[in-house]
DNA sequence: TTCACGTATGACAACGATGTCTGAATGCGC
DNA sequence: GCGCATTCAGACATCGTTGTCATACGTGAA
C-alpha cells in the first residue's frame, strides 16, 4: 500500500531511525549513508506522513493563517505571501477564515490548535486585534506574528507599513500639485488604519499651513457605496474640494463613479486619490493614484519571522509606495 | 498537558473506545452514556487530535482544494464555497495553489496526498483539465470532483454552468436592444470556456438571422490590457460595432476604459457587456451588464458531492443569471 | 594500554486516536 | 427458568513517525 519509512529503511539497508535522521537533517549521519537514504527516498517516491510526524514529534509542519473578510484581493495577496514562505520552509499553510464578531471565537481558535497541532499562527488584520484570539493564543503558548496590527502589543512580533506616513505622502502630493481644498473620506471606524490615515492627512495639511476643515472630511466604510455618498456631499458644498482623497480604492472608485455621473472631468475638475493599490486601481478610468501596500511582502515577512528559530520579538516596518497615475493632476484654477 | 480522549474517558467513567464511539457517532451507545461523554467533552474542552485520527483511522477529515491562479475574486468565492460545506461536514479544507504548467505537477500532487492523507480533492478550473493531475488522482484511487471542467470526463463527478447558453443569453439581450453589429472579445485560448462562450455568441446571432462577421471578433486573454487592445481595433473598423461583448469582466473593463479615453458615451455610443460578475463589474462606470456565474454555489455543491457517502458519478448543472446594469442600452441609431 | 569523547547507528517506547475482537448484560420466546 | 439473539463496553493491537537511550567505533591524550 503506502510507502513508509520502513520501506525506505529496508531499501537503503539502514534502520528507520537513521532514515528519520536524514529526513530531519539531523547531525551524525555519514555523508555516504545519507546518500543511500536519499536515493531510496527518491526511488520509492516516499513522502512522510504528516499525521505520524505530528503525533510522534514536537512539530506539525503546519501553520495557520487566520483572516476575516477583507477584500478578496487583500486576502489573496496575504495567502500568496504566507504560502510562498511556507513552501520554502517545507511547511503547510492552513488558511482559516474566521468571524471576529463571533461569540465562540476563542473556542474555535482553540479547537483549531488542538486539532491540528499547528506550530504557529499568522494573524492578518482585523484578526490581529481580536482580544479573545490573542488571549487564547498566549494562554496556549502558541507562537504568532501579526500583519498590520492596529493595536500595540509589544509581546509578539509584527510586520506593518506606516499608514500615517503614507497618507501624509499622498496628501502632500496633492498639495504639491496645487490643491488647497482637499476632501477626505474616512475608512471604516472599526479599523485602526482609518485613524492613522486620517492623522497623516491632517499632518500634511498642518505642515503646509492649510487649515483643517471638518466639513471636508466625511465618514466612509471602505466600500464603493460609502465613497459615492461621501462624494455627493463633498461636491455639493458651497466651496467644493478640488481633490478627494479616499482612504481606500473601493471608495475612490465610488467617488470616481459619482464624478462621472455629473460629467466632471477627472482630474481637471476633480482629482481623486485612493489607497491600497488593489487591482481595481488600474481597472477604473482614469486609473487611480494610490498608495501601494506591500501586502504580499508583509505576509511573506511575517511567515519568515514566525518560522525562524530565534524567539526574540521583532516589529518590522516595510516600505510603501506612492503610485502616481492619471486620476490626480493640477486643479483647473491653479 | 493536552487533553486527550483518555482524560475524557476517565471523566465520563467509560472506556476510551466508548468515547471514540460517541465522537464518531457510531451505533450501540446508550443515550445516557452518550450524554455523560458529551458533558465530559464539553467540560474538558476536548478537541480530538486530527493527526491521531488520521493515523489510526481510515479518514483524515481533510480535503484539498487545488487551484491555479485565476482572479483573486474567483478563487475567493471557490474557497468560500468549499470551506462552508467542509465546515458543515466537520472536515478541514487545505487550499493548495499549484502551477498547472509545472513539470513536477503529478509528483507535487502525489506528495500532497501522501503527506496529508486527504479524503478527497476538489479541482477548480484550470486544474480540472491537467491530465497529469487527473491521472495521478486516479492511480491512487483518490475521490475528486471538478468545478467547471473544460474537458469531458465521465468517470468523476463535476459541477458546472452552461457557458454556451449564458453567452447566448447575453448576445440575445443585446440583439433585443436593437444591436445588429456586436463585437466579441474572445477569452484566453487555453480556456475551454472561451470556445463555449464564442459558440453561444454565434448561436444567438444565427437564430436572429444576423450574419457572423469574423472582423467583429478579436482574440483576448481574459485580462484588462487585451480587452483594451481589442476595443481599439473594433472601434477603428469602417463600420464599428454598437456593442462589444467581452468574454469576461476584466476585458470589458478594458473596453470601457478605451471608450472613455475616446470620449464615447456608454451605453449611448457603445454598449459594453462582460461575463462573470466579479466585484469589478459594479465598481466601474457605468456598472457592467454581465453574467453571474454561481461560483460559490458551484464550489459548495462540488464539496457536497465529494463528501457524500454514495459513490455514483453525478454531473450537475447550476443556473447562471443575466445581470443587466447600465453599460448596455439601445444603440443611438436604433 | 587505557580512558574519555565525539561520531554514527539502532532498539524500543511513545504519541492519541481507531479497528478488531471478545465478553458481558439485556430482552425475548418457549 | 433456560437458551439465544441483540446490544453495549472494554482490552489490545495498530497506524507511521520521532524521542530517548544504549551501544559500537575510532581517535587522541594520559
Amino acid at each position: 500500500m503506502r510507502v513508509t519509512i520502513k520501506d525506505v529503511s529496508k531499501a537503503a539497508g539502514v534502520s528507520i531511525k537513521t532514515v528519520s535522521r536524514v529526513l530531519n537533517k539531523e547531525k551524525y549521519v555519514r555523508e555516504e549513508t545519507k546518500k543511500r537514504v536519499d536515493a531510496a527516498v527518491a526511488a520509492l517516491n516516499f513522502s512522510p506522513s504528516l499525521a505520524a510526524r505530528t503525533l510522534a514529534g514536537r512539530r506539525s509542519f503546519q501553520i495557520a493563517l487566520l483572516y476575516d473578510n477583507h477584500s478578496p484581493h487583500y486576502i489573496h495577496q496575504v495567502q500568496d505571501g504566507v504560502w510562498a514562505r511556507s513552501r520554502e520552509e517545507g511547511v503547510r499553510m492552513l488558511a482559516q477564515p474566521i468571524d471576529v464578531a463571533s461569540q465562540t471565537l476563542a473556542a474555535e481558535v482553540g479547537g483549531l490548535i488542538d486539532e491540528t497541532h499547528v506550530d504557529g499562527v499568522i494573524l492578518s488584520s482585523p484578526v490581529t486585534d481580536a482580544p479573545d484570539v490573542l488571549a487564547e493564543l498566549e494562554r496556549r503558548g502558541v507562537r504568532f506574528v501579526r500583519i498590520s496590527p492596529g493595536t500595540n502589543h509589544a509581546l509578539t512580533s509584527s510586520v506593518f507599513m506606516d499608514d500615517v506616513q503614507a497618507a501624509d505622502d499622498m496628501t502632500s502630493h496633492l498639495i504639491n500639485q496645487g490643491h488647497k481644498r482637499i476632501g477626505f473620506v474616512l475608512g471604516h471606524p472599526n479599523h485602526m488604519a482609518s485613524d492613522q490615515r486620517h492623522f497623516g492627512y491632517r499632518r500634511a495639511l498642518d505642515r503646509a499651513g492649510i487649515a483643517y476643515e471638518p466639513a471636508l472630511v466625511r465618514q466612509g466604510a471602505f466600500d464603493f457605496a460609502s465613497g459615492r455618498e461621501a462624494a455627493e456631499v463633498l461636491i455639493a458644498l458651497p466651496a467644493p474640494p478640488t481633490a478627494i482623497f479616499a482612504s481606500n480604492d473601493d471608495m475612490a472608485a465610488g467617488v470616481l463613479a459619482y464624478a462621472h455621473s455629473l460629467g466632471l472631468d477627472v482630474p481637471q475638475d476633480l482629482s481623486v486619490a485612493g489607497f491600497d493599490d488593489t487591482a481595481l486601481a488600474s481597472l477604473v478610468w482614469p486609473p487611480l493614484t494610490t498608495i501601494r501596500q506591500p501586502v504580499r511582502e508583509l505576509a511573506y515577512t511575517a511567515t519568515k519571522l514566525l518560522l525562524r528559530p530565534e524567539t526574540d520579538v521583532i516589529h518590522q516596518r516595510l516600505p510603501h509606495e506612492l503610485v502616481i497615475r492619471s486620476s490626480t493632476g493640477r486643479p483647473r484654477t491653479a
